[in-house]
DNA sequence: ACTGAAAGACGTGCATA
DNA sequence: TATGCACGTCTTTCAGT
């Protein structure tokens, strides 16, 4: 994946957008000292770079009714079927985020539930029913301490 | 965690901005068939609740110079240590996201790293020296497949 | 809870330096 | 790459239902 140089007001304005997706362009602007039409032009190319992929809501998932969070790890009973593999934890709505992962188990998938029985189900029918899968090995999370973005200071390029 | 009735119209607006945080209000009531102002007084008493966390941009983490992610998970020496061993991984800037969890290991922490070497600093300086950890056990994530938010649509309360 | 109206702020495109 | 301007749209508030 190729990387683009970003300049100082590049990484403000990302910086900016990151703790606050609806942030006042021109709020940026000012902030940043350029007009506002200048910022409008960098994450106009910010985002046909690629660099920018969406913007979203941060939800609480407790308050939706998903009082379970919980990581997967996933064993396959045959490497040649992990695309299709992938392609079926795509379905599962259940599933939030999925990785091909070093180290025990082959996929990690982190996952939302409602209850402790909708894991359960989600776990053996919507998971284990995939073909391919060896094992699963769950960890559930007692507690989601913080989550936040990526802090895109603490590195100088 | 206390929930919140939600009706079929709070959900809707939630979906939306879930997926762009930045999309109109008056679109959204457009879709709704509702006033503006509704849908503005529905997203302040939604964030007044706790049901809204806030909004993000969502950065490609490779663009920025992340080329590697992973997992960490972490045993702790004495459970005790706990909350004294969290207020230092909140310290470690790489670590987006940190879980008690069950199973192999209390802590499970999500980081990005710029590359192995940096893994490597960010694990033995970063984790490690922190009082109250016993070991740890990383797995490197070869490819995050796919991460999106929670579907609020498949499961109607 | 929703509406409509109104004022000010904002997004966006364009011509230009 | 930046700016200023202009037009249309959006946010926000509030009185009224």
């Amino acid at each position: 994946m190729p990387k683009v140089a970003l300049d100082a007001i590049d990484r403000k304005i990302l910086k900016y957008l990151i703790k606050n997706a609806r942030m006042p362009f021109l709020e940026i602007a000012r902030e940043c000292g350029i007009s506002g039409a200048a910022i409008h032009q960098r994450i106009r190319k910010l985002d046909e770079a690629g660099v920018i992929l969406g913007s979203r809501l941060v939800v609480n998932p407790k308050m939706m009714g998903f009082d379970v969070c919980a990581h997967v790890s996933i064993t396959l009973r045959d490497p040649k079927l992990l695309s299709e593999a992938i392609e079926e934890l795509k379905k599962v709505p259940e599933i939030v985020e999925c990785h091909f992962i070093t180290g025990a188990g082959n996929i990690l998938a982190k996952l939302y539930c409602v209850d402790n029985e909708h894991l359960m189900r989600t776990i053996f029918d919507g998971i284990l029913h995939i073909q391919g899968l060896a094992s699963t090995e769950t960890m559930i999370s007692l507690q989601e301490v913080f989550q936040r973005e990526i802090n895109i200071d603490f590195i100088e390029e």
